[in-house]
DNA sequence: GACATGACGGCAG
DNA sequence: CCTGCCGCCATGT
């Protein structure tokens, strides 16, 4: 049985490819991986590699550049606390100049 | 096997 | 401009 965790893997790789003081978009992954509306499964991996790998979640955000997996971090002040720790400003849970900080892998990363 | 839920996104009202 | 509903795919019950 083949289950595609490539899916997974592929999350957690573009994650962890997006440079420090930046963060990126579940539609942008999804986008990325060619799940156009997969956003939610892109959320889901992020759940999932809570507990599997390092993956800095808290760089990614919804496409509105709201933090709103702050809830599944603990504590919940992590996730801004760590953008901030990484030059990403954080207001109300919003990033701020989130256009500017958003690192988009289908469009930076070229095959 | 079916129903409900979820760290989203787009479109309609 | 803000709110609400539907769609997408996978996982859990």
């Amino acid at each position: 049985m083949k289950i595609n965790n490539q899916f997974y893997d592929d999350v957690y790789q573009v994650v962890q490819l997006v440079p420090t003081g930046r963060v990126t978009t579940y539609g942008a992954i999804a986008a990325y991986l060619g799940l156009k509306s997969g956003a939610r499964m892109v959320g889901w991996a992020m759940n999932a590699a809570h507990s599997i790998a390092d993956v800095p979640a808290h760089r990614v955000v919804n496409r509105n550049g709201v933090l709103t997996g702050r809830h599944h971090f603990e504590p919940i002040d992590a996730m801004q606390k760590l953008l901030e720790a990484e030059g990403v400003e954080v207001n109300n849970n919003q990033v701020q100049e989130f256009r500017k900080l958003l690192w988009e892998p289908i469009k930076e990363i070229i095959l």
